[in-house]
DNA sequence: AATGAATGAGCATTCATTCAT
DNA sequence: GATGAATGAATGCTCATTCAT
């Protein structure tokens, strides 16, 4: 009967969050920036997210999320593993690159102590898929025998690290793309 | 003005600002927590170190020079390149494990805004032995031909990830180090 | 404008006050907590009590009508002194105990500054029956010759002395209620 | 070495809180106007005292051993047991009357949730020696034999409520001042 | 040089009140 | 009238830095 909570606000507030902190860090951002980006009065910050903390949380969750759906969605299920893997790497490194803010956020609350065990956990739910691809993968002798969690961790880091390279040198954005698959490929994959 | 009258007081605060950043965060520690860690006064510190910031980057700047003493003294000069870099490679992780500390509070450095580019620049050169070796091998056609630090970008992440999961896992520490740099070899080299 | 729709609501908000205040203490409850407590959006409050200092002071004046409701109704306009004091003694005990949240919200407003001197005016005003008696009771030389504002003060406070007691020591109430008002009499009555 | 703390800054802040606090209402009173008035930097406040809280609780005590001190300062130890009361009783009321801020703010603090129970305890120690002329006064059957604590609070409540009364009609303030005590020693003294 | 008290800008959060729905 | 989202001033407290001792 009131004013509904808006969705806009909410998302507007998490835009914003995005823009400020990628540009001046996590622990320099005071909430009223924040807010003050987003266009809403400093107290309405409090009405979507119950504390500075919390809007973290929700943040890392947010853009977890957006990574898990650029991965995934059209995620070739019936090609070969190398296909599948390339697929998933291209997606990446692309969201990467197109969102940079984004990244740079991750990149901050990543080591974050603000981000609780629970986020993380939720967070990392999404991304099942490609940890079932590897598994099945390892069963089938495509890729060496190492632990699910260390292969994809492996790949997360590369995938950062191309990530970086590109930005910084976008002029060779797509070598540093292929150069960073193919480490990771040779890296993990078995030869025959 | 003059050089600071005690050695010990300088490496008392950066021992003290490991310790305490390890445990609490960056932006979670004040430079009391500090200076009382060290068991100084509060404004001992600022005679020491002009800022915060000041202080935030000297720590950078000393814990990526140990990081290269660690991994580079005793390089085997004369060794094979595949054995160079396993060198390298087993002396870091080591280190990493080793100096738990000293690794998180360097997780949390690297991404943040406090340090700048010029000391990123200065604390990268103890590191231009490894690059070298990686400039010769890639002439040699050792290793495959990826511009020198992106190679060696992509050795670091891949320490870094493979610290992680030894920390995580102290009882899979070994075959994590062999796996890793299996991982990193078969990425970088050159076949046959 | 018009008087509120519902004095449901009105009466809903005063109670839910009353409970929340005695709880939590005066400067320490939000017209939130109230409005929560009483079933009612924030904003409804407002449309019953124009200010929290409008609803406080409305508080103020409903407990103290309670209050004289409950000491002078049933008064023994016949009665001898002696007695119809003993009987103002034993209701307004009575109700303090029985009515412990209104007592206690009493206490913090009694001293607040939220309470106008109107307010207080207005809220005297119900008590002018005793104040009858003890005047007449002066004129009697049954009472010594006190102000009888002082002598009303005196047994106001010795009455919330005793009240106090009687909460604390529940097993002991009735003998407190009985030497409070022995105190009252021997201190106020003129002696033979 | 460093700048002493003073005791000045401490005692002025306290005097500053007592001039603000029974001005304004505690509630009312932010650190900032208490600092002001003290003529401190609103930082300072909180080196001598943790907390808001703990500041006010200091008051209370504060205020508590004045008042002990007032009363008991040059106590006739070895007086006839009305003359030892008056003596109390008049030492009381004139503080009161004379220390007006410091009165009201302990009306305000007496009830408030700010004061914990240990300071409450700790602040009732110095009024030991009134407490055991009422033991000892009971005994010898001087006084009526009601508990100690409840003729105490009797006291302090009339001794209230003569002050307030001295304060509203100053002209007839040594008349309050005797009328109170007669009602207070007529209450509680046995006849004959 | 060492100390730690002094400073005051800065911040997360609360809350009485307003107002769009 | 009822609702609760929106507002932004206000507050207790922190903390990097300065400075008197």
């Amino acid at each position: 009967m009131a004013r509904p909570r808006s969705e806009d606000k909410h998302a507007a507030i998490l835009d914003a969050a995005i823009q400020v902190i990628a540009e001046r860090g996590l622990s320099a951002t005071p909430t009223s920036a924040i807010s003050k980006a987003a266009g809403v009065a400093e107290g309405t910050l409090f009405t979507y997210f119950k504390t500075k903390d919390a809007l973290v949380n929700a943040l890392y969750l947010e853009i977890k999320r957006e990574m898990a759906e650029a991965m995934m969605g059209g995620f070739p299920h019936h090609a070969a593993i190398r296909q599948q893997l390339q697929y998933v790497w291209d997606c990446f490194v692309r969201w990467g690159v197109a969102e940079q803010a984004k990244k740079q956020v991750m990149d901050q609350l990543k080591t974050s102590i603000h981000i609780t065990d629970e986020t993380r956990t939720v967070a990392a739910a999404p991304f099942a898929v490609v940890e079932r691809v590897f598994r099945e993968s390892i069963a089938n002798r495509v890729l060496r025998d190492y632990p699910v969690h260390f292969i994809w961790a492996c790949m997360a880091s590369l995938a950062e690290t191309t990530m970086d390279h590109m930005a910084r040198e976008p002029d060779a954005a797509a070598n540093y793309q292929r150069a960073g698959f193919e480490v990771l490929w040779n890296g993990i994959a078995n030869r025959d």
